[in-house]
DNA sequence: GTATTTAGTTAGCATTGCTAACTGTTAGCC
DNA sequence: GGCTAACAGTTAGCAATGCTAACTAAATAC
């Protein structure tokens, strides 16, 4: 059922399939950094706009760094006018923060530029091509909710 | 040919496609960050390694830094011994960088481990799911030649 | 009502990116 | 040959982002 035939195929499209993402995420992000707007604080945007707001802690865990490094970038980010942050009432250790109107725009022209770049990279996809990326779409979907 | 319903399902495949690569991205960067050799050596020493000693500045050029920045980490490298570099003969200004043993090998452990954590995440991937993945590995193959 | 735990901040360090300014080498041009 | 321009790297100094350790303030446990 498996054969060693099989089982290198396997491998070298994986192998390929690795090296393609890495670039394909590196053409995007240069897109983010000619527009001047890439990297932790464009992420963390999209976490506030995405998921609403949250506590400094949670925004720390989603973007998987430490408090301290959060800490310092809502303080940055604030100091653009790209978030807002008060006290949370009910326990007032915590600290609420949510994307601020500026900060919602910048994430969406973002997001925009990112997706056209996207579109642009798949514009020569045949529909059948289409249809393998929605079926590894669904197998990635299904391996990454059981791995992580 | 190409009606609005099947663009908005290519959106969304496309879209679902990029947040699951940089998903899957980020937990092979987790997988070198726990064996400690992650980021920019571990790229840099890459490209030593499978395509052989360069100079600083095809180096640079090759990972997308500016040559100050190359030239700090493969100071850095030399100090741990993961390289070596030395005056290129026939044009004294340049110099000759080249992966060391040391730096091959933890270079090559490294990517068996990235490897292995991909081999796991597609090990439940049917036949059909595979020779999407292999529809797919053409396409952004052709596509990423197109644009960069 | 004190002690512990929890949330966030501050301080200080390492890494990695940059630009500007410098050194040394090669190439171009009379 | 000798002056000049271009090129390859390095050094110095700045900014951003990651960390740990140590601190403050608030909530919870007992």
């Amino acid at each position: 059922m498996s054969t060693p035939r099989r089982q290198a195929s396997r491998s070298r499209s994986i192998e390929r399939f690795h090296h393609l993402a890495i670039r394909m995420l590196r053409g995007l992000r240069a897109v983010d950094e000619a527009a001047g707007f890439a990297g932790p604080r464009a992420s963390a945007l999209s976490v506030l706009v995405f998921r609403g707001p949250q506590s400094l802690g949670e925004l720390a865990a989603a973007e998987g760094v430490k408090p301290p490094t959060m800490s310092r970038l809502v303080k940055a980010m604030r100091d653009e006018g790209l978030v807002a942050s008060e006290a949370f009432e009910p326990d007032q250790r915590q600290v609420r923060i949510a994307a601020s109107a500026k900060g919602r725009d910048l994430m969406m022209k973002g997001r925009v530029r990112r997706l056209a770049a996207l579109a642009r990279l798949f514009a020569g996809a045949t529909p059948a091509e289409m249809r393998s990326l929605a079926a590894v779409v669904s197998l990635l979907e299904r391996s990454l909710a059981r791995g992580g």
